[in-house]
DNA sequence: AGTGTGTGTGAGTGCATACTCACACCTTCG
DNA sequence: CGAAGGTGTGAGTATGCACTCACACACACT
């Protein structure tokens, strides 16, 4: 029996593995964090065998901060595309962006590994490399909008704060102080 | 050779010891968080062996839960204190707790712990308890202050903002982008 | 057909970790 | 004094984890 496709292996390039990688890698690291999920998980989750995963990427570190750059390399692009077209109406730019923010939070995993990164900030190779992302993404949203620091600081804080209400599950509770929160921004999240 | 005092042993209270538990829980939780926290470690910094942590914490989980409860009711009380001269003047309610709030970033472990709190809420059992604390702290802001939800919201989001500053040491960095976020803040933080 | 290079894995290794158990010591109260 | 009950620990156990190594297989090229 089962005599004959004994060999049905279909190699990819290392290239496209360490893509599947990256998206296992920050659904998981999205939910448990960077000390809280084992490579197996991943290394499972992207069908292939953890002794593959490190060769692809040498420490879990290394593969945490890749996807670190992944999420908010994505959330800046996001962000850059959403704005373009209002270009010279800050005001325009900022509720582009806010409304793509929200479209974000349907995956949850983007922002969530967000918020993970924040957390894993005590390990001083991960602080740098989400201090320069961030930075980055600051810096883009100030150039081109160029509007004051009070306005953009608290896009930013107004981002965090939904961030955080969807990592506690907040929206899900329709209780007062979870409305009170939400408060002028989009409902359905 | 020392001779006289081979037991110099004093016995605490309980009580007293899971004090000291929570202290020390506390400042590693903020730094490492749940899941990259080992209960060994927590021991050690509270003077007392593993074995004995366990007898009076009968889970990590359970010692990060009270840690949250620790942590989120401290500084529920002191936002009360510091609004309380201010009752009836919701505006400078607020900037009396926004500079508590300044005050707690001193310590860091208080809010980077809270930080790891929302990080953690993947747990079936500490999601629930963060809910029940942050919620907690929102309406007791929203009540005491009677301010409108827009402006609680934002207070809150300052604070995220301040919060994940802090954790990513972006305060101690003098770039501009770090320059903009805390516009509008104390600049002593 | 043969060979070289890149893709992929089974089966470990050594250490860390959450939690346990039998036991020791201190204090109090009769 | 002696017993009871609370404080405290040394020495585990079982499992999980990051990371490794020797080896197998697939394809491209000659």
């Amino acid at each position: 029996m089962t005599p004959v496709p004994v060999t049905a292996r279909k190699l990819q390039t290392a290239e496209s593995r360490r893509e599947d990688v990256l998206a296992a890698a920050q659904e998981h690291f999205a939910i448990k964090g960077y000390w809280g999920t084992p490579t197996t998980d991943i290394a499972k989750a992207a069908g292939i065998s953890q002794a593959y995963l490190f060769r692809l990427f040498p420490t879990k570190q290394e593969l945490f901060i890749a996807v670190v750059e992944r999420c908010m390399g994505a959330v800046r692009e996001s962000f850059e595309h959403a704005a373009a077209p209002h270009a010279g109406d800050p005001e325009a730019m900022f509720e582009a962006m806010g409304r793509r923010y929200a479209d974000l939070l349907d995956d949850r995993t983007m922002l969530l590994a967000q918020l993970q990164a924040y957390s894993a900030c005590s390990d001083p190779k991960i602080r740098p490399a989400v201090q320069r992302h961030y930075g980055k993404l600051v810096d883009m949203v100030r150039e081109s909008t160029g509007a004051d620091d009070e306005r953009v600081s608290s896009f930013f804080a107004k981002g965090l704060l939904l961030t955080v209400i969807a990592a506690m599950g907040a929206h899900e509770l329709d209780a007062a102080w979870a409305r009170a929160l939400l408060a002028g921004h989009r409902k359905d999240c």
